[in-house]
RNA sequence: GCUCGGUUGGUGUAGUCCGGCCAAUCAUUUCGGCCUUUCGAGCCGAUGACCUGGGUUCAAAUCCCGGACCGAGCACCA
């Protein structure tokens, strides 16, 4: 099977669909992965250099190595070759039909004077067309197929035409003459054994034109499937490779990797492993009809691979400041509730914490802060102990919430597909690594980004911040 | 206009080829309960679907015909 995208830009999630499914076939059945990358269009789907092994990356990202990795761009040669013989079995011809009348003659079921040229005529000319005798537009080579196909989407196609851009690749940019899709596609196909195709329902047509290229040469057309479009839910970004390289380009977007994109390298960025957008993709299979996409299901699947190892971590979103006196001069909240083995992190105190302003509770009231115990709202801007029993949460009576001490703790942005959002960590958090993923409680799952050199939080210099990138709740 | 294709709970999916074991599977979501110093995990439970109208048949999600709705192609894009 192959994956046969058109690097003109880094993947979005849809793309990660072609090659998850194909390559958990791969896999499952001890199949061949080709990665072929189809860059035969230097003009209007320009291939942009880097996305050759920006696609590469995602691939592996998501778990697979192709078994092989081909450009079409540098297999001109071949495909001339392949039209030269389609020639000589009277398959082919040139055609100087402005696009437009064509069109009108196909549509009528009528061919054009070029279509009974006799071969010689026909060689030579494709040879003009490949030495440059001809301006773009002036002359194509077409597939001979039925003229009154009852499809009009089949007759008489275009196999070649003239591009003066030059392909972005050195290797390239000497060819004037590219092959079309369907024909570069199919031709291709054969000569590296795929038996098994799929493609999305916008190239429903493209078997049954290429069959007539397979016919001429008596070739067996591999199994095909059709799959809609996928549409991701959760992203206000349209899934377009243009859109996005707009919104990127116009500065409202930071980059590929930004969270608000819908994109792979957004995705990893925010911690979330190939192997969950896999697990999903596949499960859509491969029907028809368009499918919508729930990122819930990403997630899901995500939490389950990372929450044994994720940490625990505190952080207090936008905090409010309260005095607090008479307790411990710590909090020890568990690593991780589930693994005790792992043991318990240490949170200082101070004189005063940081807590979110929906958990600050009426006057008079109490609230467990967790890993450290129960305090009362004693005014406007103060806590203090109560040294009462966890039975007080079990009853219901208390409500428990996270915090971070005030002075001490680290300054931090958590970027989210919805915005960035800031506020400040428990300082254990300056002993982590960079990719390291986190649960922060009560709030949901994040890969660290950035942590700030220092060790101590009093010695993070002003511009400095945690920055930790938002997975799922 | 011509030509293809599709339609199962909120979402995805199984079942459709070869009609009966389908008062329809599984996952996710949502909502409840238990547990829990997380709105996480775990456990228990609930809600919720065969586009529509005919026909064939003892029997239709499944076969046939019509309709509606959705999508795709008719490019010198991929």
């Amino acid at each position: 099977m192959r994956v046969a995208p058109n690097p003109n830009g880094p993947w979005h999630i849809g793309h990660a669909r072609m090659a998850a499914v194909v390559g958990t076939y791969k896999d499952r059945y001890d199949g061949y992965f080709l990665c072929r990358f189809d860059d035969t269009d230097p003009e209007t789907k320009r291939p942009d250099l880097d996305a050759y092994d920006e696609i590469l990356d995602a691939i592996e990202y998501l778990g697979f190595t192709p078994n092989r990795v081909l450009k079409a761009s540098d297999r001109l040669e071949t495909y001339y070759a392949y039209a030269r013989d389609l020639i000589d079995l009277g398959g082919a011809y040139t055609c100087s039909c402005p696009a437009e009348d064509f069109s009108n003659l196909k549509n009528n079921g009528e061919s054009c004077p070029h279509r009974e040229k006799d071969p010689e005529t026909v060689r030579d000319e494709f040879q003009g067309m490949i030495d440059g005798l001809y301006e773009p537009g002036e002359m194509v080579l077409r597939i001979k197929t039925d003229i009154e196909h009852k499809n009009p989407a089949l007759r008489d196609w275009v196999a070649f035409r003239l591009i003066d851009t030059p392909h972005p690749r050195e290797e390239a940019a000497e060819y004037r003459c590219w092959p079309m899709l369907d024909f570069q596609s199919g031709i291709d196909d054969h000569l590296t054994g795929v038996t098994h195709i799929i493609r999305g329902i916008d190239l429903q047509d493209s078997a049954k034109r290429q069959q007539f290229v397979y016919d001429y040469f008596n070739w067996e057309y591999p199994e095909v499937i059709h799959w809609g479009h996928v549409q991701v839910d959760a992203f206000d970004v349209p899934m377009s490779t243009s859109t996005i390289k707009e919104l990127i380009e116009g500065g409202e977007l930071d980059g590929w990797d930004d969270p608000r994109a819908p994109t792979i390298a957004s995705l990893r960025r925010r911690g979330i492993s190939g192997e969950a957008i896999v697990e999903a993709m596949t499960e859509l299979g491969t029907s028809t009809s368009n499918v919508d996409l729930a990122m819930s299901s990403i997630y899901a699947t995500n939490r389950e691979l990372i929450d044994d190892d994720a940490d625990r971590a505190f952080f207090v979103r936008d905090g409010v400041e309260m005095d607090l006196s008479g307790g411990p001069e710590r909090g020890q909240p568990p690593i991780h509730p589930n693994h005790e083995e792992r043991g318990k992190r240490t949170i200082p105190v101070g004189s005063a914490v940081l807590i979110e302003a929906a958990d600050l509770p009426p006057e008079g009231e109490r609230v467990w802060l967790k890993g450290y115990g129960c305090v009362r709202r004693t005014d406007e801007r103060a806590f203090e102990y109560t040294d009462d029993d966890i039975e007080v949460v079990r009853e219901g009576d208390v409500d428990v919430i996270h915090w971070v001490p005030a002075t001490t703790s680290v300054r931090a942005r958590l970027r989210t597909p919805d915005g960035d959002v800031t506020g400040h960590v428990e300082p254990g958090l300056l002993g982590y690594d960079e990719d390291d993923m986190v649960q922060f409680v009560r709030i949901g799952f994040a890969r660290l980004d950035a942590v700030p050199e220092a060790t101590d939080p009093t010695d993070i210099g002003a511009d400095d911040e945690l920055i930790a990138y938002f997975a799922h709740p």
